[in-house]
RNA sequence: GGGCGCUUGGCUCAGCUGGUUAGAGCGGCUGGUUUACACCCAGUAGGUCGGGGGUUCGAAUCCCUCAGCGCCCA
């Protein structure tokens, strides 16, 4: 045959779109598989429509695509279900950002115009996203792409509202919650992150309503004094226990307020006072709920001052009131001193902002049910983390569960599904609008103004990607999943409401495994942040090296969850391994030219042969193993190892041999057998280096179909054989041994040197090294390779384990080089030596260790001294 | 304050249920244009596995403790 030419230079570039393409108009992408296999299924934790891809989902989408690759090419019928979230606040944001550019805000446009603009919007980040996955290589099912406010998932999440409503799980009421002043809309707990600042502890005076003196506490929000109910102590602390019942006068405020004893107070802080501002504290509004305080609001929606307060103070934001309050204490002579502290500060996890406690009427999930069906999943072993220790994080967070805040004073979102009765005030929580009110039969019904927070879609996603509530053919074929793969940030959010869904509403747990990966991080060590401008674009390494040499060196260095410290450069990682895949099957290609392949399978097999179909089969019973677990940098290890070092360092150039012969069947025995490995090893490789190992795949011979859904690899019993590893392994040290010590002797690797060979007599390898006696001649650049009953005279001696060899190059030798050499030879051995005896002497060692174990450490020590024994006999040669 | 994790050669990391002369990639050094690959090849140096204590015949691996770093929850 001719041989196939493969361009010259590796370049990513001129084939990847190309075979994108090609995967997605085969089809290959939808679920298939064999008969009776069970389905593989995962959804993909559905990107922020707004957001652009960074590292971390670059990462998230290559372990995803990784084990769906290897599971579709195992033959399970494998599905892949692609999306995005129209994340409400941040959508909105971006859209109200854009507007304020043009002098307008929301308020300029009808509702339902908003949300139209905001839907163009979203759908033109769905665009950039599903370049960005292709651009990745994700083998996503398009046909099946979501996003959470289509028709079928919005009616999921009025089903779902519904059906909570009807057990008693949702409620209304008036409740602190997480206020963010510039989304203007309520937050969840976990939608709070807090960080460390600098802050002020302010000591402020408040006089005893008898005039008897002052009671003095602690407080680093001034400015919510004028909010105050009472000021509370601890019961028991003996300093106020005389001045409970008693009132004390609120400065600036100039009302009475009762001092209350209450156990949650910290003796320990501050002047154990504490200030009670029910409204603007979470804390004090359980004080105030316990001992029946009323709850003034001071702050407005928009972090004004506002309400029942000194007129001065009106309208002040918290800043400008925090000043003013503090001139004025200490115009009245009230403030007694400050001192600097650091304090944990709630900010908007989307834009930052400082949280303001802010109380107000919102609907609510009680999650004390949900979270018990879902902690019960996890126990039953229904739901199983990798790595395990997640587990601990997921039980504590369950068993602390607070209720959730699911309402939003957003506009893009899912509207509430509550009508109320304009006329009766009748409340409706319906499936489907109503027209009219059951009670009074007024029509006038006005639907609840805010839409449900984004994760309130998003918790359903495993099932509401797959049709239900309807009970359709994809529900009832792919559900539940198999699999969750997110990284650790999202855990909360997400996996542990999306198992308290799928308990509650399809009474399974939504998938079987989860799979927690670690953050991408920069070699400091640092999140990757804008702010930093440490971040790494995916599309840009994909541009430089490729998508095959990015997601490799992510899964290479992708360890049980742990976090990955990377930088552009480490990219070189996966783009070296892809180049190096691409010039051996170019070469081997290219070296087909006047060859007649065997048919499958009757190419006869040597010794070697055997040995690199053993490694293979090493590497794949690793991958196999590694994929199971989701230990990818064990996968991608097992199949660097295998392909560089055994199969291309060792195997192609040991078939070299039979190509520098004239013997043409040896050629095409030699050269059939390098296409089988190459075919099974790109088989094995693709779900880590999908682009290059499909695009060197078409190019092949003895291809079948596309690469990505022929058969992965399968272990093989009949390939097993542990001893060609030892003794490949001798092979191996005698060329090594007969290559390193010509730079110690400054001998040109080009100069050839014959070698002289003697076995020990009971060495298992012997007949396996003589009969690769050519191979070892060319690795060595020996032109000769004599088996010797002694030394012969002019050589330099290798003492190897199990044989002894002898370079010809004596004369060429320094004398005291090579006693150097001996000297650092013998001192090593005889510290091993040493070290084994100890263990050998060790009467514990020898009573307890396993029968087996003291063997090989006694033949350990005999080979080891053996090998002493030589280099002193050669020592003394030399003299 | 509670919890979790990390600390192995200059850098980034492997090392499962304790027994290997502690591995890999990068970087360093020496030498190489033999028609696959300089994104390469051959060779080589470099580690008392954070400190201390304990369990054990035996600890990078298990336990305790200290220190440093990081994260999560309050």
């Amino acid at each position: 045959m001719k041989a196939i030419e493969l361009p010259k230079a590796y370049a990513p570039k001129d084939f990847e779109n190309r075979v994108y393409g090609e995967w997605k108009s085969s089809l290959a992408f939808q679920p298939a598989g064999k008969a009776g296999r069970k389905p593989f299924v995962i959804v993909i934790p559905p990107p922020n429509v707004t957001g652009i891809l960074h590292i971390g989902h670059g990462l998230n989408l290559s372990l995803q695509d990784i084990v769906v690759r290897f599971h579709r090419m195992d033959g399970r019928p494998t599905l892949w279900v692609p999306g995005t979230d129209h994340a409400g606040i941040a959508t909105q944001n971006v859209v109200e950002k854009k507007l304020k550019k043009e002098g307008k805000s929301r308020h300029d446009f009808a509702r339902d115009d908003f949300v139209e603009l905001t839907r163009k919007v979203s759908e033109e980040h769905k665009a950039i996203i599903r370049e960005q996955l292709a651009k990745i290589g994700a083998s996503v099912d398009w046909s099946r792409e979501r996003f959470t406010l289509d028709e079928g998932l919005s009616k999921a999440v009025r089903e779902v509202f519904v059906t909570l409503y009807e057990r008693g799980l949702v409620y209304r009421g008036k409740y602190l919650v997480n206020w963010c002043v510039s989304c203007g809309t309520a937050l969840a707990d976990d939608e709070v992150e807090h960080s460390d600042e600098a802050g002020k502890l302010w000591n402020i005076k408040y006089p005893l309503e008898d005039g008897s003196g002052f009671l003095e506490l602690a407080t680093t929000r001034p400015e919510t004094l004028l909010g105050d109910t009472a000021v509370a102590v601890h019961p028991e602390d003996p300093r106020y226990l005389h001045l409970h019942g008693k009132r004390v006068r609120l400065p600036l405020a100039d009302r009475l307020i009762p001092i209350v004893a209450d156990a949650m107070v910290d003796r320990e802080f501050g002047t154990g006072v504490v200030k009670i501002t029910p409204a603007h504290d979470p804390n004090d509004f359980a004080v105030a709920a316990r001992h029946d305080l009323p709850k003034p609001q001071v702050i407005d929606s928009k972090g004004l001052m506002s309400g029942d307060i000194p007129d001065k103070y009106r309208g002040m934001k918290v800043a400008e009131a925090r000043k003013a309050v503090l001139a004025d204490l200490e115009t009245a002579g009230l403030l007694a001193g400050d001192k600097a502290i650091t304090h944990a500060v709630g900010h908007c996890y989307r834009c930052n902002t400082v949280i303001e406690p802010h109380l107000s009427e919102q609907w609510f999930v009680k999650m004390k049910p949900l979270a018990e069906k879902a902690l019960k999943a996890w126990s039953d072993g229904d739901v199983k983390f990798y790595p395990r220790k997640w587990e601990n994080t997921y039980q504590r967070w369950m068993e602390g569960i607070r209720d959730w805040c699911v309402s939003r004073q957003l506009w893009w979102g899912h509207r509430i599904p509550v009508w109320y009765c304009d006329h009766c005030g009748y409340v409706m929580v319906e499936r489907e609008e109503p027209t009219i009110c059951p009670k009074c039969k007024s029509t006038e019904l006005r639907q609840d103004p805010d839409v449900l927070d984004t994760w309130f879609s998003s918790w359903l996603w495993p099932f509401s990607t797959l049709g239900w509530p309807k009970d359709t053919a994809d529900f009832r074929k792919y559900y539940p999943t198999s699999t969750l793969i997110t990284a650790y940030d999202i855990i909360f959010f997400w996996v542990a409401r999306m198992i308290m869904a799928g308990e509650e509403f399809t009474e399974r747990a939504p998938f079987k495994d989860v799979y927690i990966h670690g953050l991408v991080r920069d070699k400091q060590g640092r999140k990757m942040s804008k702010s930093l401008g440490n971040g790494i674009d995916p599309l840009e390494i994909v541009d430089e090296y490729g998508a095959d040499a990015m997601r490799f060196t992510l899964a290479y260095n992708c360890a049980a969850g742990q976090d990955i410290l990377i930088d552009r450069e480490s990219f070189r990682l996966g783009s070296r391994f892809a180049n190096k895949v691409w010039n051996a099957s170019r070469y081997l290609l290219g070296n087909l030219e006047g060859r007649e392949l065997l048919p499958a399978g009757t190419a006869g097999r040597t010794p070697l042969d055997r040995w690199i179909f053993h490694r293979l089969d090493g590497a794949t019973r690793a991958s196999r193993a590694a994929y199971a677990e989701y230990r990818y940098n064990d996968a991608a290890q097992a199949a660097f190892s295998f392909f560089w070092d055994d199969f291309c360092d060792w195997y192609i150039e040991a078939t070299k041999l039979s190509f520098r012969g004239e013997d043409a069947a040896e050629k095409d025995r030699a050269a059939t057998l390098l296409l089988e490995v190459l075919e099974e090893s790109l088989r094995l490789l693709h779900p880590l280096l999908p682009f290059v190992t499909e695009e060197i795949y078409r190019m092949l011979p003895n291809r079948r179909g596309m690469l990505i859904v022929q058969d992965y690899p399968a272990a093989d019993d009949v390939r097993r054989d542990e001893d060609l590893d030892r003794d490949f392994e001798q092979l191996r040290s005698l060329v090594s041994m007969a290559r390193a010590f010509r730079p110690e002797f400054q001998i040109a690797p080009e100069k050839p040197v014959p070698l002289a060979l003697r076995f020990d007599a009971d060495n298992p390898s012997a007949a396996f090294v003589r009969a690769n006696a050519e191979l070892v001649k060319l690795l060595a650049n020996a032109p000769s390779v004599e088996e010797v009953a002694d030394k012969p005279a002019g050589s330099v001696a290798l003492v190897g384990r199990g044989f002894q060899a002898w370079a010809l190059v004596r004369d060429a030798v320094d004398a005291s080089a090579l006693a150097a050499k001996f000297a650092k030879d013998l001192e090593k051995e005889k510290a091993y030596a040493e070290r084994i005896r100890g263990k050998l002497s060790n009467e514990g060692f020898v009573k307890s260790a396993r029968p087996e174990l003291v063997e090989a450490e006694r033949a350990k020590l005999a080979e080891s001294e053996t090998r002493a024994a030589r280099i002193e006999r050669f020592v003394s040669e030399l003299a």
